[in-house]
DNA sequence: AGCACGCCGACT
DNA sequence: GTCGGCGTGCTC
């Protein structure tokens, strides 16, 4: 007998191995063996058994490390899913299902519900589930009290003693519902975890639930680059799962879904919502700092006057801050990247927004041997400062992504968007949204999402007054909330993407390179753009784009670059790469990853 | 990815 | 002579 095993390895696979008599028993798939790959103990995933091999001179297995399959057949399905989306080796997915899918409560599970069924892979119970067009929801909370709902949705399930998996965006999320749960339900009666969680087996789960849907932490950040609320699609198709959606602001894809009549909308009325304003500032000639308009100061000036808390927040995209030398203009840099130095006042040091490196402020400038500097642009400190001047007794505090915590002993609470970490648990009278206009200009698409999105989190924390300032009054995601209509978002946001064929009506792969060395990413990438051309057709409508360099072309000493491909099935495209790259020559020295709609 | 193998230049 | 850098190709 002969096993096909894979490997946590960017390798295609699977390979073989001679299964000894000794373990034959012992062996199937869904477990995990050592072997020996190459001069290398490596462990691998057994994904099937086979009578003979076309291979010559298997090697052996040397040692079983499972006695039941960690994974079940919809898993492993998943597994070549997942590769074919996502460009990864299936021993990729497969090993990253594993790790998220906390082996030792699975193999549990394993155990328990599939005694009978000895060492064999375990398939899914036919459990009676809803066949109707309910399967797919989407609940939308414009106030992003979602507790509600779960609890509705969670209790008649639990009393039938049915289990439920909930998916939240991160760890705060997880235990903030498990916190606000607490009072229904006991800790059995449910799973939660964080992206990761997706793989878990469904195995006696009724029903799954993705708190925040839109929340941009569900994207991982390493191969594969997976999407949750994607990977929750596949899954709900092969395994005919329930799946509701919670969401203050949808994401695009999802209400696309919805209007396909793929997924179910139900809509909470925005009860308590305040209405949300839009401060032209094509009205105002002076601006305090240049962000701050006199309708902004007399709303603080009446909430500070009246004991209420109010909260301004800085989004910061796109205006950098610049220190520079003061005699003779240089430009502090980072060592490791391109970018500029920017001055953190609680630390008194300068420091890189991209990479750990940092450095006191008496350092000289490398051309006049001075150690003068002087920053420009605008921070959330600045502003504190100026506010504190304007009001010299009111308590006056900043948040950012490196603050410690989140002070409540404020009047003005100043922020960056980092403050949505804490969205459900921060109230204020007044929230101000101080610049929004950066994030609607940029090329990106999905940029005028992320203000939808930033906008309508904030307006959920705003008690009294919600104000957008602005200098694009009738730009679509202003209107959508001056006029308090989402769909105006959304109509005119499709009807974008339409037109230029962008998820979800057509998609892209990016091909991210990077490497050490300048020359040889740059000759990478022009080598990878030539075989995609030659290889493209004209009965295959993909377009490629030729190589760019990122807006911060360096970080963390590595030059980066970028090919843009666009198509309409990610699966044709993703193959049509992996053929690209298998005919350019490997350069151990330039990394490369892919990334499905990024 | 990680490793061996093989080809060149530099050096005790 | 041989040590070691790096480019190339393979792993069942």
């Amino acid at each position: 007998m002969i096993a096909q095993v894979v490997f946590d390895l960017p390798l295609e696979g699977p390979f073989d191995y001679l299964i000894p008599s000794s373990l034959k028993s012992s062996i199937a798939p869904g477990l995990r063996v050592n072997v020996l790959l190459g001069t290398k103990k490596r462990t691998g995933l057994v994904t099937g058994l086979l009578e003979q091999s076309s291979f010559e001179n298997l090697k052996s297995i040397k040692s079983v490390i499972d006695e039941k399959p960690l994974l079940d057949q919809a898993q492993m399905d998943l597994g070549s899913d997942l590769s074919r989306y996502y460009g990864c080796s299936l021993g990729e997915a497969l090993f990253t299902i594993l790790r998220g899918s906390s082996v030792i409560e699975s193999s549990v599970i394993a155990r328990s519900e599939a005694t009978k069924q000895s060492n064999k892979i375990a398939t899914l119970p036919a459990v009676a589930r809803n066949d109707n067009n309910d399967k797919l929801t989407l609940h939308v909370v414009p106030s992003g009290d979602y507790v509600p709902i779960l609890v509705s949705v969670m209790k008649p399930l639990v009393q039938r003693k049915q289990r439920v998996l909930i998916l939240g965006p991160d760890q705060f999320a997880v235990q903030a519902i498990q916190e606000a749960l607490k009072k229904y339900f006991s800790k059995n009666d449910y799973f939660i975890g964080a992206r990761s969680m997706v793989f878990r087996s469904l195995m006696g789960i009724a029903l799954v639930m993705m708190v925040d849907e839109d929340n941009p932490s569900y994207k991982q950040e390493q191969t594969p680059l997976y999407e949750t609320r994607q990977v929750l699609l596949m899954r709900a198709k092969r395994e005919n799962i329930d799946v509701v959606f919670i969401s203050a602001t949808p994401s695009v894809e999802i209400m696309d879904l919805v209007h396909k009549g793929k997924i179910h909308l139900k809509n909470y009325p925005a009860r308590g919502l305040v209405k949300p304003q839009a401060v032209d500032l094509n009205n105002y000639k002076i601006l305090l700092k240049g962000l701050l308009s006199p309708a902004v100061l007399s709303a603080l000036e009446r909430n500070v006057s009246g004991g209420t808390k109010s909260i301004l927040v800085f989004n910061h995209r796109g205006s950098y801050a610049v220190t520079r030398c003061s005699e003779c203009g240089f430009v502090l840099k980072c060592g490791r990247c391109d970018s500029p130095m920017l001055y953190w006042r609680a630390k008194k040091q300068y420091f890189c927004r991209h990479c750990s490196f940092h450095c006191e402020p008496d350092i000289v400038c490398p051309h006049c041997q001075v150690p003068s500097w002087k920053s420009f642009g605008l921070g959330i400190e600045p502003l504190q400062k100026a506010l504190q001047e304007k009001f010299p007794t009111s308590r006056i505090l900043t948040f950012e992504r490196r603050s410690p915590q989140i002070l409540k002993d404020y009047d003005i609470l100043v922020g960056t968007s980092a403050l949505l970490r804490f969205k459900y648990q921060i109230q204020a009278a007044l929230v101000v949204l101080l610049d929004i206009d950066e994030e609607l200009n940029r090329l990106d698409i999905r940029s005028c999402f992320r203000a939808f999105s930033l906008a309508g989190h904030l307006r959920g924390m705003a008690q009294g007054q919600f104000l957008i300032q602005t200098r694009h009054p009738n730009h679509y995601v202003i209107k959508s909330f001056s006029e308090d209509d989402a769909d105006i978002f959304y109509r005119e946001d499709m009807r974008i993407r339409r037109e230029l064929a962008l998820c979800p009506f057509g998609h892209q792969v990016m091909i991210h390179l990077r490497s050490l060395q300048q020359k040889l990413g740059q000759q990478a990438a022009q080598e990878l753009y030539q075989a995609l051309n030659s290889l493209s057709s004209p009965n295959v409508s993909m377009k490629i784009h030729a190589p760019v360099a990122e807006a911060v072309a360096k970080k963390r000493d590595q030059y980066r670059l970028n090919i843009l491909v666009q198509g309409e099935d990610v699966i044709d495209m993703i193959a049509f790469i992996k053929k690209a790259m298998r005919q350019t020559k490997r350069r151990s020295k330039v990394i490369v990853v892919l990334n499905v709609d990024p």
